[in-house]
DNA sequence: CAAAACCCTACCAAGTAGATAGATTTTATA
DNA sequence: TATAAAATCTATCTACTTGGTAGGGTTTTG
């Protein structure tokens, strides 16, 4: 499942997808917009910044705006981004493999190549869920 | 990601799944064999018994054994069993549904849609992986 | 009749999720 | 240059969940 996080930080995305080209949002517009807590949602933009998603402009006026276009988002980076492996086992990631510690049989546990089939199916379908194709279908 | 329980509980009917027929495992053995700590399978095997996926037979050489077909076990099932929905939100769930609380535009949110491709996608991939196929491909 | 298993309830420690609060820095503009 | 508005930083809090452990009680069977 989504943490809030990371269902926030999509809600967040796609508010800012839909405002005209050049506007500039403030932290509390998107709260209200999207409605999220304000101060958790400041932490999320945060993180977004980091992971180079939206990008910011601070005092008087400022606010976020996107640096990568709505098109190219998608659900998998912002699930791993806030909620980490796609896969349903460490020992079945990709990005956030770890070898598992119980199995005795190492290198090949039981679970493993199961796991990295379904891991397979849900990343092709979550890197084919973009914030554009959710505008689209709302 | 899988909980410890729903992990233990793949590799315990793997373990009974690998054993002759007509065979009862003691817990103990089942812990040993998959690397588990026993009291917590004992609640594990348990789960498994209310889920009509094992049953056991007391008293002395008692134990557990598998009432339902290797092959008629799939990764869905256990995922829900110990892990609950396969979405990524309670919106988009089939068996654990549940509107989203935070969804200004109640009946369609607007990741809702997204959201109920990926659980078909992941829903079908962990509907096809089952105990059965889990042993070939170890 | 006691050994060996199943079965049940309670508890606990550590970590995480989901926030909230307040102070600080940056910037535009009057 | 003062001030207001905004992002940014740091810290804290509470409730819940996870992954177990403890210690029995109950039932079956050789």
């Amino acid at each position: 499942m989504l943490s809030h996080k990371a269902k926030y930080a999509l809600k967040a995305l796609l508010y800012l997808a839909e405002q005209d080209e050049n506007h500039i949002s403030k932290t509390i517009e998107i709260a209200d917009g999207a409605n999220i807590p304000k101060k958790f949602l400041e932490q999320i933009l945060l993180d977004l910044k980091r992971g180079r998603f939206v990008s910011s402009k601070q005092g008087k006026f400022g606010g976020y705006y996107l640096i990568k276009s709505k098109n190219d988002i998608t659900l998998a980076e912002i699930h791993r981004l806030f909620d980490g492996a796609i896969a349903l086992l460490p020992c079945a990631s990709l990005n956030f493999y770890e070898p598992c510690s119980d199995c005795k049989t190492e290198e090949e546990c039981s679970l493993r190549h199961g796991l990295m089939i379904i891991r397979n199916e849900t990343l092709k379908a979550m890197q084919n869920i973009t914030i554009a194709s959710l505008i689209n279908k709302k």
